[in-house]
DNA sequence: TAAGCAAACGGAACGACGCTCCGGAAAATA
DNA sequence: TATTTTCCGGAGCGTCGTTCCGTTTGCTTA
C-alpha cells in the first residue's frame, strides 16, 4: 500500500526517476482533464495532456478506475476522517450524519461524472466502487448506527443502500441547473428522521 | 404522429409490406434483447435477433433512443394516464402521488439499465429523455401541485428535479440485491411530507 | 405478364474508444 | 564504456455506434 515518496525498504529498489516523474505528470494531467471534460474523458486525452504514450498510462494505472482513485484519494480520505470528527463535535448524531452527507454530496457534485461512474456496472470500475465503499461505508454505518441508537432515525436502514442512494441522487447534478441534488438528498435525510 | 396501422390518407402511400414486417420484428427483437441483456445491449445484437441488417434498424429507428421509446411507449402512456386516475380515486393527493411514484419505480426497476440511460448525458439519448419528460412531467407536476394545495407536502418542490431524483434512485436496482430502490424512494417521498 | 422505378435492404466501412503488446530507448549498474 | 534492467511510445486489436452505397424487392403501369 505504501508506494509513497521514500523507498525506505532495503529490498525495494527505488523507481527510476522518469517513471516517478511520469506518474506525477499523469496525476496532474488527469486531474486537469477530469475538471475540464469530466471523469469519463478518453484515456488518450489524459496521455496526450501528460505528454506520454498509452503504454505509460496503463503501466502506472492498470485501469481507468485506478487512475480515478489516485486522483481523488486525498479527498476521499479526508471525507472518511471527517465522519468521526463530526460525530464527536456535533450536537446530535443525526446532525453529524446530515453534515457528513453534505460533505459527501459537495464532493460528488463538484466532480463531473464521478457519481455516474461510481454506480456504473461496467466491468473495470469495480475497483473504484470497491475503494469508495471500503473507505466510506464504515463511516456511514457508524453515523447511521449512532443516530439510530439515539432514536433519531428509523432503524433498519442499510448503510450500503443509503450511501448508494445519496450517490445516485448526485448523478447529473452538473450540466443541469434545474436539478438540485443537494435539495433531494436533504429530502432523503429528512425522510430518514423518525416520524413523531 | 399517426404512423399507425392504416394508411388512410389519400396522399400518404402505404409502406411496403417488408418494411412494416421488419419494423415489427425489430420491436419484438429489441424488447426481447432488452429483457435479456439490458437496454444498453449492442445494436448489432438486436439486428441479428430480428434477422435484419444494420441499415434496416437505423432506417426505422434513426437512433437507439427512438427504438427504446418505441419499445416502451405503451407502458409510458399507461403511466401517464394512471396519474389523473389515481388522483381522482385516492383518499388524498399525497396518497395518489405515492402510488403513482410506486408505479413509476416498478416500471424503471424492471427494465435493465433504463434508469441509467434516462439520465445519461450521452448525445443521442436526448430524444429518450425528452419523451419521458414530455409524457410524465405534467403528470408529476399535477400530483405534486395537488398535494401541495392540500397542504400535505412542503411547497416549492420542482417536479422536474423530483422526477429525476426518483429516476436516479432506480439506477442499478437490478443486479444488486443489497440496493433497494423502492425503499429509498419511499424515504424520499416521506421526506417530502410536511413536517408536523 | 413484363418492364421500370422508387423503396427498402444488408453489411462493409469509418471513427472513437479501452486496452494490449513489443521493439526500442533510457536509466541504473558494473 | 558495456551490460542489464526498467520503462517508454504508439501501432494495433476488438468492440461499439453510426453511415454509406451497391443490390434486391415489392409495387405500379403499360
Amino acid at each position: 500500500m505504501n508506494d509513497g515518496e521514500e523507498g525506505t525498504g532495503r529490498t525495494a529498489r527505488p523507481k527510476r526517476v522518469d517513471a516517478r516523474r511520469n506518474e506525477e505528470n499523469l496525476l496532474d494531467a488527469a486531474a486537469a482533464v477530469f475538471v475540464a471534460s469530466g471523469v469519463e474523458a478518453p484515456v488518450r486525452d489524459i496521455a496526450a495532456r501528460a505528454g506520454v504514450g498509452m503504454g505509460t498510462i496503463y503501466r502506472h494505472f492498470p485501469t481507468r478506475a485506478d487512475l480515478i482513485v489516485a486522483v481523488y484519494r486525498h479527498q476521499v480520505e479526508a471525507l472518511a476522517e471527517a465522519g468521526p470528527a463530526l460525530l464527536s463535535k456535533s450536537a446530535s448524531p443525526y446532525a453529524a450524519l446530515g453534515q457528513w452527507i453534505d460533505l459527501f454530496v459537495d464532493f460528488l457534485v463538484t466532480k463531473h461524472g464521478l457519481a455516474a461512474v461510481l454506480q456504473s456496472d461496467n466491468a473495470g470500475f469495480e475497483t473504484l466502487h470497491a475503494y469508495f465503499l471500503d473507505r466510506l461505508l464504515p463511516v456511514c454505518t457508524e453515523l447511521l448506527d449512532a443516530a439510530a441508537d439515539a432514536g433519531e432515525i428509523r432503524s433498519g436502514m442499510e448503510s450500503y443502500a443509503f450511501l448508494r442512494g445519496v450517490g445516485n441522487l448526485c448523478i447529473g447534478s452538473d450540466h443541469d441547473s434545474r436539478y438540485d441534488a443537494r435539495r433531494l438528498v436533504g429530502l432523503l435525510v429528512a425522510g430518514l428522521a423518525r416520524p413523531h
